[in-house]
RNA sequence: GUGGGUAUAGCGUAGUUGGUUAACGCGUCAGAUUGUGGUUCUGAAGACCGUCGGUUCGAGUCCGACUAUCCACCCCA
């Protein structure tokens, strides 16, 4: 019996690698561009973080950890989120103090034990982002900003902002009373989880996807109409800016966080192609948990993005994604001999910086060709007793047919010259030029190659 | 935690009102006169039909339970 994987579990096999290398560089470099530099922090914390930071109602902390007792008294858990950890690495490393805005990116794996759906597993991929140390509207643009250019860069298109303030404490408690007062006469016609909802966290209730209590949270009360001067200012001013940035966005009251840090502004990306679960890009302010965490006050804020989620979606609006790289060279030796004199080629080829392979099954020519063809060789070098008499070879171009006689000692350089020949040919050329132009162009023969 | 769908070779599927050796495509491996790939042709390997139990002379096919998986609620990325 095979042991299978731990439900809510995904294998990223070798044929879509190339999806998530792109992604991964797509991600990284946008958060560079935008001064982010990256942060990796434990995979599992202390549970008291989770608990003071997500908050110890919300249903991350009650319901979806991973936690584990060590060999002591302390428990850990599984990183449900990659805010807290990466606050606590910052206070910690006394990172704080190294100046203002502080700006950190991470692309981590995170765990929640949760029913797994589409677009929902238990251990997901996220890239995330923190800045420390702005209060500033300028700052919540510059974080959407760089969540809209990674999302664009990915090439999508229809992805939707929405956005909404939350307030801060104060404001969120004076609407929470009106969402009471609103609902209060309504109680016996809610669902029975938004029925219980009334009483702990009335701003539940607005998303809840029952027809009947969608009708009845239709004209209820409006968050933004109960902000206090600080935070109308601050979200008018967001607003603004985002509009000088050209950014589309839709005024959401029904966007609420389920972690309980999140102050004033609070956003989604949300797709609509990959099912129920479309949240491709999820944030907003905290400017109460460095404190929470035992910092000085500072304001902060981020957003965290779903990397399979994100991914998804670029394969829902049928994105293009880079081809996995492809082999330079297969050498096919024929032979007992052939292949001793394949395999230090082969060395000598690498190190001259390209990719190459050589049989080590012992196959006969015919599949070995095919095996080329499969793996998508660039060019073929076949090394048979006729070629270590004569010290004279070919290299096959798989993609043209062509073939080159060369001296087996000018190997390399031979070999150097048809592939800058071939990738100009193919038009792949000009943007490799540089990398490519800068290796050896004429190396010494494999035999007197020594290693250092 | 609560619903609903699905379960046949590595992958994707077929399997007629229950009836003998479970079929096909892709993939894999090997051949098609001397040492050259993609196309074509031929052949081979590979399935205790998710598990357990029941109905029946007989179950891949019907029934039940369990498990896995997918989708939805909930929640979130």
């Amino acid at each position: 019996m095979l042991i299978k994987r731990p439900k809510g579990t995904q294998d990223i096999l070798p044929s879509v690698v190339n999806k998530w290398k792109a992604v991964e560089e797509t991600v990284s470099q946008a958060a560079e561009q935008f001064g982010f530099r990256e942060i990796r922090t434990p995979v599992f914390e202390e549970t008291g973080l989770y608990v003071r930071s997500v908050g110890d109602t919300s249903d991350v902390v009650t319901k979806e950890m991973y936690t584990v007792s060590s060999k002591g008294d302390d428990t850990f858990t599984l990183r449900p989120e990659g805010t807290a950890g990466v606050i606590r690495a910052m206070l910690e490393n006394g990172i704080m103090n190294e100046g203002f805005p502080r700006k950190v990116y991470y692309i981590i794996p995170c765990y929640r034990h949760e029913k797994p759906q589409a677009g929902r597993y238990r251990e997901f991929r996220q890239f995330g982002v923190e800045m420390a140390g702005s209060a500033s509207p300028y700052a919540d643009a510059e974080i959407i900003l760089l969540a809209a250019t990674v999302l664009d860069g990915c090439g999508l298109e229809n992805v939707e902002l929405h956005l909404n303030s939350i307030g801060c404490p104060e404001c969120r408690e004076k609407y929470r009373s009106a969402l009471r007062e609103y609902f209060e006469p309504h109680k016996d016609e809610l669902c029975p989880t938004c029925n219980e909802r009334l009483g702990k966290n009335p701003m539940r209730l607005l998303d809840c996807k029952s027809p009947i209590c969608k009708e009845i949270a239709k004209d209820a009360p409006i968050i933004t109409d109960y902000l206090c001067d600080g935070c109308r200012e601050h979200f008018e001013k967001l607003r603004k800016i985002l509009d000088g940035y050209e950014i589309k966005y839709i005024l959401d009251p029904k966007i609420v966080r389920g972690l309980d840090y999140y102050t004033r502004t609070v956003f989604e990306f949300i797709s609509n192609g990959i099912g129920a679960q479309g949240t491709v890009c999820g944030g907003g302010r905290y400017d109460g948990l460095i404190s929470e965490l035992g910092g000085q006050p500072t304001p902060a804020l981020g957003f965290g993005m779903g990397l399979e989620r994100l991914i998804l979606t670029m394969e829902s609006e049928g994105c293009e994604f880079p081809p996995a790289k492809t082999p330079d060279l297969y050498i096919a030796p024929m032979g007992e001999r052939a292949q001793e004199k394949a395999a230090l080629l082969c060395d000598a080829v690498r190190r001259a910086g390209y990719a190459a392979e050589f049989d080590i099954i012992g196959r006969g020519l015919k599949p070995q060709m095919r095996y080329a063809d499969k793996i998508k060789a660039k060019f073929v070098c076949v090394l048979g007793d006729n070629e270590l008499d004569s010290g004279e070879a070919k290299l096959k171009n798989m993609r043209t047919g062509d073939e080159k006689a060369f001296k087996l000692e000018e190997f390399i350089g031979e070999f150097h010259n048809l592939l800058i020949e071939e990738l100009f040919g193919t038009g792949l050329g000009d943007a490799l030029a540089d990398s490519i132009g800068d290796l050896p162009a004429n190396t010494v023969p494999p035999e007197t190659n020594g290693r250092n």
